[in-house]
DNA sequence: TATATTTGTGTAAAATAAACACGAAAGCAA
DNA sequence: TTGCTTTCGTGTTTATTTTACACAAATATA
């Protein structure tokens, strides 16, 4: 390592967290962003982010601000990136540690953040013009978002608790931009036995659809064994 | 986001980035930890790492520590993870942002570390305690690593520019500690046309073998047009 | 020149993935 | 209440991929 820690004078960069927040609408996934009330980029749409506290680590601080940002408690939330490049942020030195996030959307308080500022849900073809370097983050973000649905079971995160194979389907379907084939993909996927019917989903035209709960915790003893998740 | 970037002081934690360099010696998966030759954890075995230097991006830091540790310049690196634990240094606030890094044992200039400090490799089944969190740094990174493998063209940053192809099998045993079958391995290796043979291997015991050279060039433009790796 | 060692090859069986069309259950409108 | 529209849910056949498996060829060495 050559040149010990203590050997170089530590220079101390802004340390910031951003998150990238996904929601589902049953047809589109959607990023929520925020529109920036001061300098620098003020009225630019943004991440949500802010910078750490002390005695925080970057996760605590991620979900701290999404918590502050959608009046969520519990949600999936999975480091993605930190990005350092000189000059991205005009105020100086700041390194930021982004975070991915997943939620249902139902499960969110309208309008739950705190301030003046405004939040609003943006599909991924009709994005704004974003501060900083989001714009880039954002598609490290979509990238992994698509890598890890195929081989991580956390397209339910998207979803509400109670969900029918056919919006699961337009979830994957949307997420991975492909047409998939409806007994094929309910093959595969009940085919792993880890969704238990929860019931019917009525009032809807059409036949109604069978509803299902995602059981994770068999996933988990199933993860254990070796089993793999894919679709 | 709620509160802005602005009405927070921004904390200054110090900034470090730590490497996990695997090497492979046709044989083993290796790790290259340094001895700390001052305190905290002096004496302790470590991953190389320092603080980041003022203008530098974190993959720029890597990279300058990766030069001074193993006297390569260039070689296969990647972010790996961003640890941020209060606690994680007795120093104080540190936040390490992780990079991983394959390397050909053999192209490296044998103790190119430039003072004191001990390097040596060490199996994975045979690691001394280390310093910090790194044992479970190094855990993560043996996770990715295996995640990474069988999915994308990694493991020849890990052999030399010409390889045979049970070199090539016997990475992939170690990595992943499996038995593969040699033919099955062949059919599927051989069958995604990237590699080229560049000659053969003599001067060993039994039948020489035949070497190849990975083509990234075209891996890349294969990449391109949808193809994806997997062994 | 015989022996030990390592490389390199093909085929058959099993498992998985892909393609594909229609009846069933509900809401809604006439 | 009946018929029309909409959406859900199901099975089989074919193609593709994966697995299992054994012996001859080429070299170094004794």
């Amino acid at each position: 390592m050559a040149n010990d820690q203590l050997s170089n004078k530590p220079s101390r960069p802004m340390v910031a967290t951003d998150c990238v927040i996904f929601g589902f609408d049953d047809k589109d996934l959607k990023v929520l962003l925020v529109e920036r009330g001061i300098e620098p980029f003020k009225g630019s749409w943004a991440l949500p982010g802010g910078f750490l506290r002390e005695g925080e680590n970057t996760e605590q601080g991620a979900r701290r601000e999404l918590m502050e940002e959608t009046g969520l408690k519990d949600f999936f939330i999975e480091q993605l990136y930190t990005f350092s490049d000189a000059g991205r942020d005009p105020r100086g030195w700041v390194i930021s540690v982004v975070y991915f996030s997943l939620i249902n959307r139902n499960a969110m308080s309208p309008e739950a953040g705190d301030d003046a500022e405004r939040a609003e849900w943006f599909a991924l073809d009709s994005l704004p013009a974003l501060a900083f370097d989001h714009a880039h983050i954002l598609e490290v973000a979509v990238a992994r978002l698509k890598g890890k649905l195929r081989y991580q079971p956390i397209g339910f995160e998207l979803l509400p608790q109670e969900f029918t194979l056919p919006q699961l389907q337009a979830l994957y379907e949307a997420v991975l931009q492909v047409q998939l084939d409806k007994r094929n993909f309910r093959k595969k996927i009940m085919s792993m036995e880890l969704l238990e019917i929860a019931g019917k989903r009525g009032g809807t035209v059409g036949k109604p659809a069978t509803t299902y709960r995602f059981n994770k915790q068999k996933y988990e003893d199933l993860t254990q064994k070796g089993f793999n998740f894919e679709v």
